[in-house]
RNA sequence: GUGCCCGUGGCUUAAUGGACAGAGCGUUGGACUCCGGCUCCAAAGAUUGCGGGUUCGAUUCCCGCCGGGCACUCCA
């Protein structure tokens, strides 16, 4: 909440100080490296050394000056090659922490979305197989992302699309009939593109069940609609549940067999080809993304009639744009990641703006077992399930595993560790720390208490005190830096760091104290502020925090 | 071969171009008569893969190597 102030006292003592230079186009106000650097640093002196043709010590030491006459601050000084560093006074670090009570989560809102709608798209596995852990990583970003826009104002649609018109799903559909004849003793191979996972077995056993050996080696077009429809059902019944069972739950469900059904893949085609950018060769329709400056064109319709992945892509977000989303973000696997310029292209190629689109990458997920990588394969059926991981580890583990690393790190599970409830685990630390937090609470009210009381935080003086105090108060910078960078895991990382000041505080000072009525009543606020950002992040990350553990 | 991502203490990792590269695990040594020790304190441990360049300043940007992953389909 600080640094905002901060940042604009900052703007008001340089236009003061160089009133015919403009402003540099960005610098910093954060939280120095070291206590001995004040409560904030600042780089504007480097930032606009060059506007000013000066050294940055001599601006830091200008711009100084004039924030030194604000009783904001306790304390200017600079530092290093030109840092300008910050203490704030007490008084106003106090005010931070009376708002946090006052106003709980929201005194950490800024409205930076204004309603504008925003659709997170993410997870958009195909109803082939189960989720594997894979998804689960994708789920757990899309929903913290998802979280974070909420909170900071946007208007948020979060949606699965999924591809039940493909080829995929009749090679499902083929496999599955395999199995099923199989089951009647019937010795057809499996295909070497089918899907081989025993998951196709049991649901042969149950068609065998309920249809015998009606479609025993007879395979139409019907049998094939039949053994489709039966297999997709399944599979997404298995997936809805999977991620039911993960907490994570979807506004629209977006098939893709309706974007043919509707004619927007034609619709598409069109208009890109009266844009100048379709052509025919070699009996199939081309998209001339060369145009744009790709470096080689892609196929829209296959010569067999068949739209390609890129052109139903292509007409999907178009069809997003034209349901009015102000912004769109996709989260892909970064195999995904040579698809990602395609679709860029063809939004392009139909004149939507560039912003629009946001594809977020994330590195691939691994499991490890016995010390040993386990492969995984949808269409090989190797695989790690969500729904195992999370029978396994809870959903709260592991959603907070997927989303502690940044996207861009490779992310190896280990499931012997995590099965292990032992753990080394931050989910455990932090929620040990809000379940102490919830005893403290409890044994003050034993004692006669009433924790709804507000104390007097002119009595927090311990140098714990106020590291706390100033470790919650910028919940906000943090939200909103996971939103700059997409990085989901800043959340995991701060709230680890406040439980850790948190327990620290702990273990050195006694909050409930008969003898001390209004020291008592002044740290049973700043626990509360602290129970308030822990919940808060909790939250946002999607994971409980129970009372008792 | 071409393109994208990654390479940071023993391990897992953080750092919109900023200060002495920050955590956690592990290791070693400490701390409970009292609100939950699933906690806390301290120490050791790093030439940020290698070599150049840009910059007042590079883990970050550029170039070249080395190593790993992914993608280069009329699959999705």
């Amino acid at each position: 909440m600080l640094s905002r102030t901060i940042k604009e006292k900052l703007i008001s003592s340089y236009t003061r100080s160089f009133p015919s230079f403009p402003l540099p186009d960005q610098f910093t106000v954060e939280v120095p490296p070291s206590d001995g650097f004040g409560d904030f640093a600042s780089n504007i002196a480097f930032s606009s050394a060059k506007i000013l043709h000066e050294n940055p010590i001599e601006i830091a030491s200008i711009i100084s000056d004039v924030l030194r006459e604000d009783s904001f601050f306790n304390d200017v000084t600079v530092a290093g090659k030109g840092f300008v560093n910050m203490k704030v006074s007490d008084t106003l670090l106090r005010k931070m922490l009376v708002k946090i009570i006052k106003e709980k989560e929201d005194a950490f809102k800024y409205n930076i979305g204004k309603g504008k709608r925003y659709q997170v798209e993410f997870v958009s596995a195909n109803p082939t197989g189960p989720l594997t852990v894979g998804h689960g990583r994708q789920a757990a970003i899309g929903d913290v992302i998802s979280n974070i826009l909420e909170f900071i104002g946007y208007d948020v649609t979060r949606e699965y699309y999924f591809n039940d018109a493909g080829n995929q799903m009749n090679v499902l559909a083929h496999s599955l009939w395999v199995r099923y004849n199989q089951e009647l003793g019937v010795d057809i191979e499996m295909p070497e593109e089918g899907y081989r996972g025993e998951y196709l077995i049991d649901i042969a056993k149950e068609i065998v069940g309920k249809a015998g050996k009606m479609y025993r080696e007879k395979w139409d077009e019907d049998v094939k609609a039949f053994f489709r429809s039966y297999a997709a059902d399944k599979m997404f019944d298995w997936i809805k549940a999977d991620l039911s069972k993960f907490n994570i739950r979807f506004d629209v469900w977006f098939s893709e067999s309706s974007l043919h059904e509707d004619g927007k893949v034609k619709d598409t085609i069109e208009e890109l080809r009266k844009r100048g950018f379709v052509y025919e060769k070699d009996g199939a329709v081309w998209f001339a993304a060369s145009k744009l400056g790709d470096h080689e064109d892609w196929v829209l319709v296959k010569s067999t009639g068949e739209p390609t992945y890129l052109l139903t892509d292509i007409a999907y977000h178009r069809d997003k744009a034209k349901r009015g989303f102000d912004k769109v973000l996709d989260i892909w696997g970064a195999d995904h990641h040579g698809h990602v310029p395609r679709v860029k292209a063809g939004l392009e190629a139909l004149g939507i703006e560039d912003g629009f689109c946001e594809i977020l990458l994330h590195q691939f997920v691994t499991v490890v077992q016995s010390g040993k990588d386990v492969r995984m394969s949808t269409r090989r059926g190797e695989f790690v399930t969500l729904g195992d991981l999370v029978d396994t580890v809870g959903a709260d583990v592991a959603k907070y595993f997927f989303v502690m690393l940044s996207p861009d790190t490779h992310l190896s599970f280990d499931l012997d560790l995590a099965r292990s409830r032992s753990m080394d685990n931050p989910v455990f630390y932090i929620q040990y720390a809000h379940a102490r937090i919830c005893s403290v609470l409890r044994h003050a009210e034993e004692n006669g208490f009433d924790t709804n009381r507000e104390g007097d935080v002119r009595l927090l003086i311990a140098p714990e005190e106020r590291t706390l105090i100033k470790d919650i108060e910028r919940l906000d910078d943090v939200v909103l830096d996971a939103y700059d960078t997409l990085g989901p895991h800043k959340l995991t990382r701060y709230v680890e760091e406040v439980a850790k000041a948190f327990h620290v505080y702990y273990t050195k000072y006694r909050f409930v104290d008969k003898s001390n009525l209004e020291l008592s009543y002044a740290r049973l606020s700043l626990v509360k502020a602290v129970q308030i950002v822990i919940k808060t992040v909790s939250r946002l990350i999607g994971i409980s925090m129970p009372e008792n553990m």
